[in-house]
DNA sequence: GTCGAAGCCCGTCACAGCGC
DNA sequence: GCGCTGTGACGGGCTTCGAC
């Protein structure tokens, strides 16, 4: 029985890769979405070359600070509802292999009583 | 009613890994 | 190298629940 690599339909966008930070155990779950598209509010600035004063430098700074915060912000909540889909994933898995296993040992002890030999 | 514990969600930081 | 992205870790706020 192929339990590893026998992944279902249901898990088709959760595609643990590599392993992250020292943890060993939580695998990621790398989907690449096409993220092309800036949150609203979110202006693009001017080219570098155009900024000269050093309030311009601060301000430019303050923005890509901010850009990034609220990239990360989305990051941080599509990783925990991959994550969160993943674990669900894993969970109805373990339900689905313990109703297998079940079955398994139901038939496993049938098979012991017709080819047990008769005590008696 | 309120207090503490437990659980959940969120924002942020730090870091690893990847593509250029 | 540098910038970007994904994710673990951390801390804070909110909610729920049981004990008192």
């Amino acid at each position: 029985m192929a339990v590893t690599g026998d992944e279902t339909d249901e898990e088709t966008d959760l595609a643990p890769s590599h392993m992250a930070a020292a943890t060993g155990d939580m695998p990621t779950y790398q989907i690449r979405a096409p993220t092309t598209a800036l949150p609203q509010g979110v202006v693009m600035a001017a080219s570098p070359g155009s900024l000269h004063s050093p309030q311009q430098l601060a301000e430019e700074a303050t923005r890509k600070r901010e850009l990034r915060l609220m990239k990360n912000r989305e990051a941080a909540k599509e990783c925990r509802r991959r994550k969160k889909e993943y674990v669900k994933c894993l969970e109805s898995r373990v339900a689905v292999l313990e109703v297998q296993n079940k079955k398994l040992i139901e038939e496993l002890e049938t098979l012991k009583d017709i080819c047990s030999p008769k005590t008696d």
